[in-house]
DNA sequence: GTCTATCTGCAAATGACTTGCATTCACTAA
DNA sequence: TTAGTGAATGCAAGTCATTTGCAGATAGAC
């Protein structure tokens, strides 16, 4: 179990090609949110062969794997995260684009109050809240 | 000052063209939310000639105007409401599609809690909550 | 080693917007 | 009321992230 996900895909009759190892590898080397396209710039410095579409299609089943999460940033891409690294949640300031992150602890009494008065189970991991930051709010 | 949006055009210099008429018409008849492409629909029902850009494009000044607010729903578009109809939040359920209205009263706490801690001005109009709903967490 | 369903790479397709530009037109000032 | 003009429209082409079809390659079971 030297990498990562290796018994996530196993246990799911997938296979741990070199392409998702590096994948892996990569994701694993980061503790922020990252988009498809990253990944992929990112493991070309190793092996300029690696393919845009095999990122895409490794992300999708590591994301059903739940290995990774999605997350939208606000930008006009998908963002993910690995899953077990990132239990918190995201202040957008819609002025200068910095992201805040928030405990996760804060919207746990938000994540009670949904499942008692609506029975609704929030995957509180996605939260993102867009705003203004205290530096551009004045403006 | 028959429709509405026509003084906030009227402010910011904008003109009152028939397409802007008509897309202003489309938006006020709904209470939910829409899409730019739902909104072309509506207006070609009536008037075939609207073009999509003029969608977009009067969608955006709507936006700057404040009259018209962008909601991401986890779809690939973005959604947009009637700013002054739709105070309040979504659920999301992952798992039927279903988006559920949040009163707004619901994360005021929370507001004021990013707003004390974190200088954050925290735009609420615009919280998108995922996760599942009571009917689709049993499976 | 063999076998086969799964993967990969490539190129082309998709789909939601966005943009350039020539034409048209809503408003303003005379 | 009517020019004049900057703004708006229509159309076609362009973006850009992401997806897909398919033929050839290959991981992993036997």
């Amino acid at each position: 179990m030297v990498i990562p996900g290796e018994q996530a895909l196993a246990e799911r009759g997938l296979r741990l090609t070199p392409q998702r190892m590096m994948i892996l590898e990569a994701i694993e080397a980061r503790d922020d949110h990252f988009s498809a396209e990253e990944i992929y710039a990112q493991v070309r410095q190793r092996y300029s062969h690696m393919n845009l579409s095999t990122v895409y299609r490794t992300l999708e089943i590591l994301e059903q794997a739940g290995l990774v999460t999605q997350t939208d940033l606000g930008d006009g891409r998908v963002r993910y995260h690995w899953t077990e690294k990132s239990r918190h949640h995201h202040l957008i300031c819609q002025g200068c684009g910095q992201v805040i992150d928030l405990e996760e602890c804060l919207l746990a009494p938000l994540k009670e109050t949904l499942r008692r008065d609506y029975g609704f189970s929030a995957n509180i991991a996605h939260v993102t809240i867009f705003g203004r930051c205290a530096k551009c709010h004045e403006v």
